[in-house]
DNA sequence: CTGCATCCGGGCCGATACTG
DNA sequence: CAGTATCGGCCCGGATGCAG
């Protein structure tokens, strides 16, 4: 485990000696997505990382007071280390235009449409709408929900859907930032079911701001 | 400079695969708080960063779209760099307990009171009220002004101060993030000239959560 | 079979020297 | 002042081994 710290008496530095290594955020990150973890789920989420930069993450970060070992070889966040998710979501928002760019041969999981969802309907909105959206791309389907102003996700497919779509993850998601309007997401081999001006209405707030070079 | 991505579409993954390599976040934290600066005004700030390093870090992050070069070695950052003020600062916010522990043999600089300040009284509250403060710890003298429900860091002294306060870094964000009462304050070297309740008064929203192990 | 530890090649990091 | 060049050492990545 890097020893290293940037000795500095910065609350920036200070946190990026606890989680700012290599492979930390995303481990946090599959905790934040799916709860508790054993040791196989995290390295399958984690799509090859080392066995050994594993182990020596989760002992660094159960150390620093960030993940809890239950029993044998089931981690979870503490209470602090769940304090993560804003500045995690925070950096998923912020690196949402990235997304502009397709998955080519980049792994995808459809529990990342989690920190993907939470960048684009972050926030409250007591005026959004409720809906139920049904997402099949990826690995399994995941379900959108809207209630009281605040939208989620969720493993598995919806009892009663307004809206299902389903296709590459790079079309999904274009149409559900609003990227895509339904023929682009349509020539990427978007198919959509229900009525799709429901997406628009959730995203109620402040648009996503420009990325480095996709004007989309 | 690091070629190696971490292959995943994921948000998070890709905003890494900009910003996580070492040394880069605090590359952006030095631009983000003082604005254009010159290449050796970097070197200095950070306290020791290989310039090979530095140079790279630059190089990625201005092809990547985060940074701009005016001129000749004066760098800033793009519209969608500063964008990363706000995971930046979350980072900053969750990491505001391991300030708990003092800086010992750590580098401190003033200018880093605008991360801390920004954790600590983040967001607006127009139930705030107006206050200066003026803060003498580090290298140079820094002013905290409250206007309109929202606290900034200003270098520089104060014009006609509320509040005066001196003394060891560890001591004045103990003071300042509410974790010290007057008295541990003074203990730690701290000297206050004024009404130190006006503090209390500027940090009317959540309290911060609990770090790692220190319960203060 | 799961949860790691060990080993090793290659690349990244860190410090210094050096140049326009 | 603004970097480039270089080199040792450590970290990362992948394969393998082993214990419960």
């Amino acid at each position: 485990m890097r020893v290293k710290s940037y000795g500095q008496y910065c609350a920036i530095a200070r946190g990026l000696d606890v989680v700012g290594d290599r492979w930390t955020l995303l481990i946090v990150r599959e905790l934040l997505i799916n709860g508790p973890r054993r040791y196989g789920d995290l390295q399958e989420g984690l799509a090859g990382i080392a066995t050994n930069l594993l182990a020596d993450r989760l002992r660094h970060l159960e150390q620093r007071g960030v993940v809890d070992r239950d029993g044998r070889g089931t981690y979870k966040l503490t209470k602090w280390g769940q304090g993560l998710a804003e500045p995690i979501y925070a950096l998923a928002r912020w690196a949402g235009p990235l997304m502009a760019e397709p998955a080519g041969d980049d792994q995808f999981r459809s529990a990342w449409l989690v920190p993907v969802v939470a960048g684009i309907f972050g926030g409250v909105d007591p005026s959004r709408p409720d809906t139920t959206i049904e997402i099949h791309t990826g690995d399994s389907p995941m379900t959108i929900v809207s209630t009281r102003g605040r939208v989620q996700v969720q493993p598995g497919p919806a009892d009663c859907p307004d809206l299902v779509i389903s296709g590459p993850p790079e079309g999904v998601i274009g149409l559900l930032a609003g990227a895509l309007d339904k023929a682009g997401a349509s020539e990427r081999g978007v198919l959509v079911h229900g009525d799709i001006r429901r997406i628009a209405r959730l995203n109620t707030h402040r648009p996503m701001h420009a990325g480095p070079r996709y004007p989309g």
